[in-house]
DNA sequence: TTGCGTTATACTTTTACAAATATAACGAAA
DNA sequence: TTTCGTTATATTTGTAAAAGTATAACGCAA
């Protein structure tokens, strides 16, 4: 028995952060490429690339700053906002199982 | 800014109760008819079957109790342990959602 | 100045899931 | 015994989301 759960926030009706999108940010902060994290994920750029869109466009500052072109092609990496924004987000969804566990325990099933 | 969220519990990874099957469990209670109910949800009755079925499946004893044929053509009704089932899930959902509205305030996005 | 790997974007194809359709069995009541 | 609305199940159709394909622009380094 167990129970499960996903959490997501929204401004104005868009979403601004998942669990599915901080995996994403994270390995972009990794590798320092949309492509390369989209790759990692066995997500199609075109995908990873939405979804860091309407993240951006969802948030009140960008989460990410691109570069095209340049030495190694360009790449894409955080601003502190998205950083902050991550790890904000993984503590709550980590507040969040422990006060889910709690909650099972006190109704037995 | 909202925090959203979906939660449900599985036992051995089936899916035991979730906030559309609370729906739709309760809409079985309402009309005593899984036909019925699966018409107010704007729901197939073969989708509205599986889930039912599957969380029966999943469960220790039944949700609920179906009768074919009859003066009615028969029906189907909430067991016991599904009703207690049934608010167990929606006390452990009301909780998330203000521990999750807390949670947001505390992080300042 | 040429090449490379990236971002950015449009368009087509595939696929997974839900809906729709079809059909049989059931059993109390009229 | 006939009728009715239901449960139960299989099969086909439709659809929305993801994947795949294609292509252009970019700009540093070699």
């Amino acid at each position: 028995m167990k129970i499960k759960s996903k959490i997501w926030i929204e401004t104005n009706d868009r979403i601004l952060i998942s669990e599915g999108r901080v995996q994403l940010l994270k390995l972009i902060e990794e590798t320092g490429s949309l492509n390369k994290a989209a790759k990692v994920m066995n997500l199609s750029y075109q995908k990873a690339w939405k979804l860091v869109d309407t993240s951006n466009k969802a948030a009140k500052s960008p989460l990410i700053e691109t570069q095209v072109g340049g030495n190694k092609g360009g790449g894409t990496v955080l601003t502190p906002y998205g950083k902050s924004l991550i790890d904000s987000f993984e503590a709550i969804n980590v507040a969040c199982w422990e006060f889910l566990d709690e909650q099972l325990k006190k109704h037995s099933l």
